[in-house]
DNA sequence: TAATAAAGATTGTCTGATAATCTAATGAAC
DNA sequence: GTTCATTAGATTATCAGACAATCTTTATTA
């Protein structure tokens, strides 16, 4: 007959777990910056009394999301996040790819077209953020290959997010790229011109302070997108 | 002397790095959703060439974004990506604590002012919307601790957000609304009733279709909050 | 002094083992 | 036959120890 069951009943919580909420509050109560060292990873799981493996898990979902950084003969630092990595490794998760075209085009439509009264008014202080998204354009007018133009036009509407100043947003627009980027792809050759001309119109609005107009170009040139995507791509081929 | 230094040069990448790749374009290639089981670790380790060790370090980084979940005698499974988490573990480091007061309140006022043409139009056909950020600002009329002041402060605003039925944006304000909790800890007593004034407001309006009166209404809500605060956090209190 | 080589420290990865936990099969009682 | 408790098997959780790979620092040499 087995001994009396251990009983930890309901969830005990794992080890990394609770490794992972000690390194957080060590972090913080040592206001530890980025490039700051954190002791070796054999003196951290004795201080928190866990094997190193434990602890390497711990620290080795921070690094995933670029909290930390670890390397063989220097040790642990503090690291500057990764909202790349995070949004590269969240966006092709199957929960989120529920979520219909005309939502993501509505949310795209609503950041955008919200964030020109923002970049019109930075562009009288600064001339530089309207000649970087002019020379973007003008590359695009040279694309050759698909692949070119998809990366270039992305660029472009990456740089109207982060010329509003607004970095919370950039993150957020770098997860949405993920998802805009299939649709992309179904574009037409000759649907290209069209698409620089909006771009073109678009700043030349900013540049003069005509926001209102400038929203109004771009709503149409990214539901234009929508109007050409016939089915929505389908992600469960099979059972 | 030492024999010639294996020559890997510059980075050779991580075996977790390759690993947690082969897992996603696994997850991709087999269209696994939430709940669906993987195969074990050994059988996973042995497919990928790796030690069970190397693997556990990728689905650990996984099971830290909830993209994975792991229980004993059960195995992998697909999760749902738990947004909080993330949020939590992202939020409490230094890096971001950079972003300004005044860049997150023009965040916020962007995309809550954006979202009202669509919750006044998704009002005119539910009526539950109304009632449902009714019932918040009742609620908030009785609240008597400031603890309770805030949590409910908070749904009020996350519900207007998920009343305009784009849910890429619920993710993002949950990220967001890390920030500002601190923020909302300094309000005064007396500025309570205030507030309530404006949720309610700001909700007539919608029901009557007048999105223009809502967002004045409700940029002067948000706006109001940064005058209050006198000095912008500060995290850095010694060297 | 400067370049080179050696030594030390630290993470990267592997193997193997035991404990804890869940799932499913088994059997007993009604 | 059905339901409940028990058992057995499968799988992750955690540990320990070892060696390789890599970076940093020190020592050596020209």
């Amino acid at each position: 007959m087995p001994l009396v069951k251990q009983m930890n009943v309901i969830g005990r919580p794992k080890l990394r777990t609770i490794v992972a909420d000690r390194l957080k509050t060590f972090i913080v109560k040592h206001n530890l910056q980025s490039g700051d060292r954190l002791p070796t990873e054999t003196e951290l799981a004795k201080k928190f009394g866990v094997s190193r493996l434990s602890l390497r898990e711990a620290t080795k979902s921070f690094e995933f999301l670029g909290i930390l950084e670890s390397k063989p003969g220097r040790g642990l630092t503090v690291g500057s996040v990764n909202m790349e990595r995070v949004t590269e490794y969240l966006g092709f998760h199957p929960a989120l790819h529920g979520i219909s075209l005309s939502e993501l085009i509505d949310t795209r439509v609503l950041i955008e077209t919200g964030v020109l009264a923002h970049v019109s008014q930075r562009m009288k202080q600064n001339d530089v953020l309207y000649d970087k998204l002019s020379t973007i354009n003008e590359s695009l007018r040279q694309a050759r290959s698909l692949a070119r133009w998809i990366e270039l036009d992305s660029a472009f509407h990456r740089e109207l997010i982060c010329a509003s100043g607004l970095s919370p947003l950039m993150a957020f627009t770098d997860v949405l790229a993920v998802f805009f980027k299939r649709f992309r792809e179904s574009i037409q050759k000759a649907e290209w011109s069209q698409g620089i001309q909006s771009h073109q119109q678009i700043i030349e609005f900013l540049k003069a302070g005509r926001v209102v107009d400038a929203k109004k170009e771009l709503r149409f040139h990214i539901e234009s997108h929508s109007q050409r995507v016939k089915t929505p791509t389908q992600y469960r081929d099979r059972k």
